[in-house]
DNA sequence: CTTGATCCTGTAGCGGCTACAGCATGTATA
DNA sequence: TATACATGCTGTAGCCGCTACAGGATCAAG
């Protein structure tokens, strides 16, 4: 008779979502709103437990929360093909594998910079000279 | 007698940073308050320009503006020593580093899913299939 | 004298949370 | 049963580094 309630609680340590994080996912309408119990408090069922652990796969990737939105949208929809999501994930890769050349430009960059500078009591620093002007 | 005066217009061309980020960084406190003219508009000198020069280049390496400014300290105090500078610098290779392995994690997961995938019209998608327990 | 460029202040928004304050409940133990 | 502590709630503000207005003042050129 009686069921046991998933709370907030539960749900965040079974997805690895941090409840603040629910909450605002809920607000924002990443997630529908969540029933509640009789004393307001929300309780959750294992699909929204699968959402929610679908999401941080998600962000995981470094998925936008509009793109995991989409991702959504298109995996409760019926007609939706599987071109649409693999589109979807490689222009996502196209923008990490962006931001991963800019990271290697920095990298080799800060590299370069002290590896110029032989550090000690000196005052006159190469890394200073080289970025002012 | 007529002096030129290099208005915040030109002092961002020549530095290559935005108009309104000149006047953020003022107002945060990370360029100092500007003097005016008579009609209340900022003035600027050659070290400015240098300033923000420097700034940009720093933001090009992807330090935060708090090293920034940190580095601007260490560049304008008198007994600062070489090491510092280096100490910053390599810090902030390492947190670079970090955001590139994790970059890295993202590229390699999400080529594997593209390629699980053959794209197409179907409705069964290998990379939804995964990305959902 | 008019037009258009440039400048000003102040405020709000972006993304994706995180961290409170100030309460109301629920549960476990003495 | 009393109490203590955990857990939940709402609402708001803050983080970073800008960016984008609105609504006005001033400047330089034709």
């Amino acid at each position: 008779m009686t069921e046991i309630q998933h709370t907030i609680g539960s749900v965040s340590r079974e997805s690895g979502v941090h409840i603040e994080t629910i909450r605002y996912y809920e607000r924002i309408g990443l997630i529908p709103r969540q029933q509640r119990n009789n004393s307001g408090r929300r309780i959750y069922d294992p699909q929204d437990r699968q959402r929610l652990s679908f999401i941080r796969r998600c962000r995981e990737l470094g998925f936008s929360l509009d793109d995991i939105r989409s991702l959504l949208d298109l995996a409760g929809s019926n007609d939706r093909t599987c071109q649409e999501i693999k589109d979807l994930t490689e222009a996502h890769l196209a923008s990490v594998r962006s931001r991963l050349s800019d990271l290697k430009r920095m990298e080799a960059s800060l590299k370069a910079l002290s590896q110029s500078c032989e550090g000690g009591g000196s005052p006159d620093c190469p890394i200073l000279a080289r970025l002012f002007v």
